[in-house]
DNA sequence: CTCATATAGTTTCATTTGCAACTATATGAG
DNA sequence: CTCATATAGTTGCAAATGAAACTATATGAG
């Protein structure tokens, strides 16, 4: 009852976060090198890549980003011209953001290039591995609440 | 050539980047709530725990954390009396941190507590998935290279 | 229509984090 | 032994982050 047998090697949360911070670090400071974005800011570039315009709060919730930082991400992209905010028609109170052309240029830029080091990352992964691991990345994620940023 | 096919939903380092702030969110906000402990904190107990004393150093290297973290945190351990320094025989300019048995107990506690977090998140998991998922997280956390915190 | 309450987004302030500089000790060359 | 350089750990300062307060608009009750 009194010997404990956590081993903080085999522990979970603390191998996810090993893994996550070492990824991160890699591939967020190639970001900013580069391209002289955060991670925020890449996020809300790939989401408006993939989709049309939209609000900050729906921005948020297609990249996992709280609304403070939503807000600062997207100051930054305007302030370099990558996205515009129009009003939006239904709601005075939030408006719609859009990817601008030199936005539409960086991200395309930036896109294979996230493509490459994620493949260098996967690399000795087979394609069932990968859709193993994304799939139990997914499974913890919902246990784990719908919490995070 | 020109469609870039980069879903963020998809995107590796986004998934574990999630799911991994999910889990931390949870369980960091659970040491913090009931033992006032922050994650690099609880690290090295659980670290000392599994050992002896050791040097800052060692603990970083154990542990994963930067030697700033590992200062602060043993810092803060000691104003509590949960762990000891002692000078180090072999290099002056370095210690040897240890539990104390309050540090002990407190970890006594805290352990099974995690162990059931952990149980938790992986409650659907098989023996065999949990074993996957674990190898997989070390091999990312390999090709991402040795750095990280 | 008016008011009370709720929501979208921003800003301010306190805390946290990370880098760079610093102190103290160690080590190796001469 | 003395000096130059390297390493362990800490601290000061600046940048990043998060919580709470704030502004503006929306909505629903009466």
């Amino acid at each position: 009852m009194s010997m404990m047998t956590l081993r903080l090697d085999a522990f979970l949360p603390y191998r996810l976060s090993v893994a996550s911070n070492a990824v991160s670090t890699r591939i967020s400071a190639s970001y900013r090198r580069r391209f002289g974005l955060k991670v925020p800011e890449w996020r809300l570039l790939a989401i408006l890549a993939e989709g049309s315009e939209m609000t900050p709060q729906a921005l948020g919730n297609a990249a996992r980003i709280d609304k403070i930082s939503v807000s600062r991400a997207a100051a930054a992209l305007i302030e370099r011209g990558l996205i515009v905010a129009r009003a939006n028609p239904g709601d005075g109170r939030s408006h719609l953001l859009a990817l601008t052309t030199d936005g539409r240029g960086l991200y395309a830029e930036i896109a294979p290039i996230a493509l490459a080091m994620e493949a260098e990352l996967l690399g000795n992964f087979s394609q069932e591995e990968r859709d193993q691991f994304n799939a139990l990345l997914r499974r913890i994620e919902a246990a784990a609440g719908t919490d995070s940023a």
